[in-house]
DNA sequence: TATGAATGAGATTTCATTCAT
DNA sequence: CATGAATGAAATCTCATTCAT
C-alpha cells in the first residue's frame, strides 16, 4: 500500500532528470562555444566538459547539428521573451522600435553568450539566416519568431506616422534580421579574448541609431531619436 | 610576316598559360564555394571540379589558405578599383556616399560572386573582420583599403555639411565595414539555390537607403535619400 | 566462493584489457620496425598489423612519435634494470664493466627485438645520440640512464686500479654510449632477413673484448680480458 | 675541310659538359645534405640548388637512391686514396693501423662532408652497411674495399707480432668498418648546428686510441698506443 | 637536351557517429 | 541508461617520378 504512488515518482524523478541532463549538455556547449569558437568545439569537448561519454550525448540529442540548433532556438525565445516584457502596447511605433533596440543592447549586456549563440546556427548551417522564403511550412523556425515581433513593431510606427510612411515593415523587418543576425555573427567569429564587449555595445548602438534615424518619419521628435549609452 | 616575333612568343605562352590555370582553379574555387558554402569545400573538391589532381593545385598555391585569400584580395581591389572609379572628388560627402552605395549595388549587380567572396576569409580566418586593432602595420588588408574609402567619402560629407554633424566618421565607417560584410557573410551562407539575387539587390537597396536617412543631415535634399532600383 | 570480487573485476577487466591492446599495438609496431626498418613503418601499416583501423590506435597513442618514443623508453628502462640486477657493487671496475658487456650480450640473446629498438628513435629524432649538452634537467632521457651506469662503473674501476688511469670515465662512457648505440642503429638498420642474431652477438662479443683490453690497465689480470662466448 | 675535326671536338665536348653536370650535382646534393641531414632534401631541393629542372635530375641519375649511391662510392674511393698514399708498405702493422687512424682523422678534419656522406646512404638504406654476407657477388660494394685495406693492414700487425696474436683481422676489419660506419651514421644524424668538428674529431681520437690499446701486443711500444691530438 | 607541368600514392591526423556490453 | 571502444571517411599536404613539348 505505501508504495502506491512510487511507479509514479520513479517515472516522473527520470523524466526530470532526463530533462535536466540536457540542460546541462546544451549550457555546456554553449560554454563551449562561446569560449573557444564555432568551429573548435568538438562532440567530444562536449562531452568532456558534461562528464558525459560522446555516446550518452547521442542519446539526448540524434546530432551535433541538433545541439546547435536547440541553443539557438532557446536564445531566440528567451529574447522575444525579453522584448515582449519591456513592450508597451499603447507606445508609439517610434518608441516602440527604440524599446526594441534597447532591449536588444540590454539583453546583450545580460547575457552576451545567449546572443553570440544566435550567430552560430546561422554561421555553421548555411541555410537561410534570414527565411527569405515565406511561403516555407518549417516547424516555425527560430529567427522567424524575432522577426514577426519586429514587423508587428514597425507596423505600429507605420501606421502611428512616427516611422518613415514609405517604409514596407516586412522588408525592413527582414533587413533588419539580417543585420543584427550579421552584428552578432561577426562578432561570434571572434576569439574570445578580441571581444570586448564595451566596444562592441558602443558600436551596436551607435548601428542601432543610424537605423533609427534612418527608420523615423522626418518630423520625429529629436529625443527619441537617440539611444541612452549602455 | 606576322610570325616573326613568334619564338619570343612560346616563353610568353607559357606564362599566360600557367596564369590561366591559376585563374581557373581560382574561378572553381570560387564557384564551388558558393555553391556549397565555405566549409563544405576542400581541396579534393577544387582539383575534381579543375580536372586536376589534389598535388597540382599544390603546385599554384602554397596552401589552402592562400586560395581562398587571394580570391578575398582579388574581389577587395576590383571593387575599390570600381569605386573609386565612380567617385566624383567634386561631389558633396552625400552624394559621394550615395555614389559608394550605388557602386555596392552595381557591382554587385555585375559579379555577385566577387561579392560574396568577400565574406569568405573573414568567415574562414577568425579574425576581426573589423579591424579594431588601428596601429597595426600589416601589408594593408584588403578589408583596410575599402574602409579607408569611406572613412574618406564619410568626412567629406560631414566637412561639407550633408552628413549628420554629430557623425565620428573613423567609427561609421568601421560600423559600415561591419554591417556590409556582414550582409555579404550572410548571403555567402546561403546556399546557391537560395539566393535570388534580385531579391537580395533589393534588399541590400533598401538597407543602403535606410543608412543613407540615417547618414544624412536633417536639411538634407530629399531627393538624394533614395537609390535607384537596379 | 572464489567469485566473490567479481563485481570488482569487471572494471579491472578493462583496464587489463585497454592496457593489453596498448602493449599489443607497441609489440606490433615493433615487429614491423624490426621487419621493414623505421622509415618504412607507417600508421597504416601498424594499424593492419594490429587489425585495428587506424583512428583506433590514436585512441591509445596521441601521435606515431609517441609510439616510438614509448618503445625506446621501455627498451631503456628494461636494459638498466637487467643490468643493475647482475651488477656486483662489491666487484672490482674491470670486472664491473665486463659484467656490463655480458649483460649486453645477455640482454640481447634474449631479446634482440627490443635491442634493436634503441635505435629507433635516436634515428628517427635527429637529436643529440649521446647527449653532448650535459647541463640539460630534461626529464632523464633514457640513454641518459644507461650512460650514467656506465660512467659509475668506470670511475670504480680507474679508482681501483683495474682499469687504464688516463681514462676520462664520462667521456670514455659517452663515447661506449655512442659505439653501443651505433651498433644497435646498424643493427637497426639491417633488413630482418640480414641479421643473423648469432654472428651479431659473436661480433659483439669481439668488440667488447677489443673494448675491454683498450680500458683496461696494463698489469689487469689476465683472465677478466675476455668475455665467455654467448 | 676545316670541319674535320669539329663533329669530334662537338661530341668531346658535349661528353665532357654532361660530366660536369654530373658532378655539379653530387656536389650539391651533397652539400644539402651536409646542412639538412639526409631526410630533409628533396630531389626538388638538389634541383633548386643546382639551378636545374627536377626532371633533369633524372637525365643524369635514374633516381634519388642513385644520387646518393654515388656520392657513397666516391667518398669511399676517395678515402681509401687518401689512406694508401699514407701508408708504409714497410711500416709495421701496429704502425700501420696508427697511420690508418690518424688518416682518418686527418681525412675528415679536411672534408668532414665526404665522411658525414659515408653514414647517409647506410642510413637511409637499409641493407647491410658492413656486408656481413661475404659471399654476395655484387659489383664490389664501396664499404668493402675500405674494409679490404683494413684487413690488409690488420694482417700485417698480426704477421709481424705488433698486434695482438688472438686477433682474427678480416673479423676486427668487420668491426672496426661496423663502428666507424656508426659513429659516422651518428654524426650525420646530428643536424648541421649541433657539430662541434673538434669534439667529435677528440672523440674519434679518444676512441681510436681505445681500439689502439685494445688491438696491440701486450707488449706493444708504449708509444705507438696514443694518437697526436688533431 | 632540358624542362614545366602533372600526378599517384601515401603520410599523419581529426571527428561525428555507431555498437556491444 | 550509460559508456568505452572502435571506426569510416575525410582533410591537408608531400614527394619521387613521368611525360609532352
Amino acid at each position: 500500500m505505501q508504495n502506491v504512488e512510487r511507479p509514479m515518482g520513479i517515472a516522473e524523478r527520470k523524466t526530470r532528470e532526463k530533462e535536466e541532463r540536457r540542460k546541462l549538455i546544451l549550457e555546456v556547449a554553449k560554454r563551449l562555444i562561446l569560449d573557444r569558437g564555432v568551429i573548435a568545439v568538438s562532440m567530444q569537448d562536449i562531452a568532456d566538459a558534461a562528464e558525459l561519454s560522446k555516446a550518452t550525448l547521442y542519446l539526448y540529442f540524434p546530432s551535433k547539428e541538433d545541439i546547435l540548433s536547440e541553443i539557438l532556438e532557446g536564445s531566440a525565445d528567451a529574447f522575444v521573451a525579453y522584448v515582449e516584457e519591456r513592450l508597451d502596447p499603447a507606445a508609439g511605433g517610434l518608441s516602440a522600435i527604440r524599446t526594441l533596440w534597447e532591449s536588444y543592447l540590454g539583453f546583450y549586456a545580460e547575457s552576451p553568450d545567449i546572443f553570440v549563440c544566435i550567430g552560430i546556427k546561422n554561421y555553421l548551417d548555411p541555410y537561410m539566416p534570414v527565411d527569405i522564403a515565406e511561403g516555407a511550412e518549417e516547424p516555425l523556425r527560430p529567427e522567424r519568431k524575432i522577426r514577426r515581433l519586429i514587423a508587428k513593431v514597425l507596423k505600429r510606427g507605420v501606421g502611428d506616422g512616427t516611422l518613415e510612411p514609405s517604409l514596407d515593415p516586412d522588408k525592413i523587418a527582414r533587413i533588419t534580421m539580417m543585420i543584427t543576425a550579421a552584428i552578432i555573427s561577426n562578432v561570434a567569429s571572434l576569439p574570445r579574448e578580441a571581444r570586448d564587449a564595451a566596444l562592441i555595445r558602443e558600436d551596436m548602438r551607435s548601428t542601432f541609431e543610424l537605423f533609427l534615424r534612418g527608420l523615423a518619419a522626418p518630423n520625429a521628435e529629436r529625443s527619441l531619436l537617440s539611444l541612452s549609452p549602455p
